[in-house]
DNA sequence: CTGAAAGCGCTTACAG
DNA sequence: CTGAAAGCGCTTACAG
């Protein structure tokens, strides 16, 4: 009959201790204004002495919401989990939903199932989600618009239906910008190492860094492609050099392949800025700490990750949030160019 | 009294459609060895005809078990999140737990509401919880330990109990495998740059330099300290160079210092290995992509990730598992020692 | 091997 | 402003 030790209160037991009715209870907890100030009182008391958490389960059951978010991320992680850019845009969503009642759970989209992750999203288990998957083979998310709330980080490669939410630098923008910035210093013959062109962010730069050439008559010919990455940046660059073409500016679409490019360059002597003129994108650690530092284009990438957070709670909260939202990036001049 | 559309199917439609109770879909569901393969079979089919996924919040709320596991991460996260290290724990992880029937929960550790990770905690929201908290104020963490399943990983500061469970790397063997790798070029004065000292792997690696040296008759005054970031290395390196002592050695405690710390050896012209020889830990993209390309120890990240998560089903489940898990580390010979 | 029934801890119309 | 009661969708002894 003793009370035992590790059970959670329930909010009956707080009830009890208060006073008043289970229902008056879960008013308080839930913030109802109806609930007059002195019974209020009470009942936080009764709470705080109690140590009272309300189970999420139950009240999950009970008004049919999880106040759980997914975000979704593709499974080839290794290269994801390790580039700053998507690592920050986690953390900007993660610790904008620290401060809401919802709990952000990771999903990572499985090649070996991958209905799993359809399946989880479609199961009731969430109230949202958010994809940070950025590959061609995203239809089935795009797909699961319809039927649950979701946010988009980068323009989807499949993107029928419209009706569809995502948050996004300007991608083609941001590489006209960088690409002008080459030319401003004088260069005529550029380069660029483009990135997966199975991503938005890759089609796009490649085709900012056109847009910046051709209406000033210069030719678009020198592409090689990378992954994003330092040894990718460091095969396209060397790809790039033999082709025997006197280069004098790249754009190079992201700071680690800009990173590998210049290690390239520096075993070969190259001198940059003074041989070749560099920008990239990314003001991440590579970027900073490459020698010379590099002139780049900064994506606030917690930005765009709180962003998505809060545009997708306005959605489950029954809101509207327009279907691009553009995210400003901000061109950092260092002594690359 | 048509069907509707939207709502999740039910296990109560299920039952309908196989002709069977209910109690007997929830043991097909729960792959109860105990129902003949017929029923099995039909119960199996109206499933999949209806597309069923049963709700976590009943189910949850039902078995008292919630399927879902915490992992908790300090807030100071912008160094956190953009550490490849950490980053690839994570993934390890949320790999392992993608193949099992829990789910992972991030749970940014917020300096405003310190209390709120161990309300949430001990509220019952999660079976256990993953702990990457590396500072000296991981008490309160250590506390709960008592009362759910937890799992560290790398060891806690404040380790009074002893009855934790933490995956780590042998940072102090690491630390002095990689400060001999110098002393067998020959070298004889031998710096290092330390990670911060309120952290284990800081401490520890440390510790190891001072092993390595000790014995073998060498001085062991030549310590600056970073805090394992590109800048924190730059900033260690300048302060080393300025002591005005001729080092031909130096243990840098993490590839992202050795990182800053080779750019600042560049610029004033000192040759590596030829000058100074320099080992480091952390086998990530600092480390292969730096020139010359770092000798490092690589600590197997993904691996530790897999292993802390899968002690903690372990431990959920009631079994046992040993107090300190040692995951082995490699040493990596390449240019810089 | 299978079913009827109680119960998990909340929320929420509905009355008052 | 407050309470009694039904209900959310499962699981699990308990019988049979």
């Amino acid at each position: 009959m003793g009370e035992s030790a590790k059970p959670q209160p329930t909010l009956e037991l707080v009830a009890a201790r208060a006073g008043v009715s289970r229902a008056t209870v879960s008013r308080v907890v839930n913030g109802s204004t109806k609930v007059s100030a002195e019974v209020n009182e009470q009942v936080n008391k009764a709470i705080a002495e109690l140590k009272y958490v309300p189970n999420r389960a139950a009240r999950s059951l009970a008004n049919g919401r999880t106040n759980s978010i997914a975000l979704v991320i593709p499974e080839n992680a290794a290269k994801f989990f390790s580039d700053p850019y998507f690592a920050t845009v986690i953390q900007g969503a993660a610790m904008y939903l620290a401060d809401t009642e919802f709990t952000l759970t990771l999903l990572i989209a499985t090649e070996a199932d991958p209905a799993k992750t359809g399946r989880y999203l479609r199961g009731g288990n969430v109230d949202g989600a958010l994809i940070l998957s950025h590959h061609s083979d995203d239809r089935s998310y795009v797909e699961l618009a319809g039927s649950l709330p979701m946010v988009f980080g980068g323009r989807p490669m499949s993107n029928e239906s419209g009706e569809l939410h995502v948050v996004d630098v300007d991608n083609v923008a941001a590489a006209t910008t960088a690409t002008r910035t080459i030319l401003e210093s004088g260069r005529s013959r550029v380069a660029t190492i483009a990135g997966p062109q199975n991503m938005g962010a890759g089609q796009d730069r490649l085709q900012g860094w056109r847009e910046a050439l051709e209406p000033v008559g210069l030719a678009t010919d020198l592409i090689e492609y990378g992954d994003f990455t330092p040894p990718g940046g460091e095969a396209a660059m060397i790809s790039l050099l033999e082709r025997g073409v006197d280069i004098d500016g790249i754009f190079i679409a992201s700071a680690q392949m800009a990173f590998g490019a210049l290690k390239i360059l520096h075993e070969r002597g190259i001198r940059v800025p003074e041989d070749i003129s560099i920008t990239t994108v990314d003001n991440d650690s590579y970027a900073q700490s490459a020698s010379p530092p590099l002139t780049t284009i900064e994506q606030p990438a917690e930005r765009q990750g709180a962003m998505m957070a809060q545009l997708l709670v306005t959605l489950i909260a029954g809101g509207q949030v327009p279907e691009r939202t553009i995210i400003n990036t901000v061109l950092i001049k260092r002594g690359s160019h």
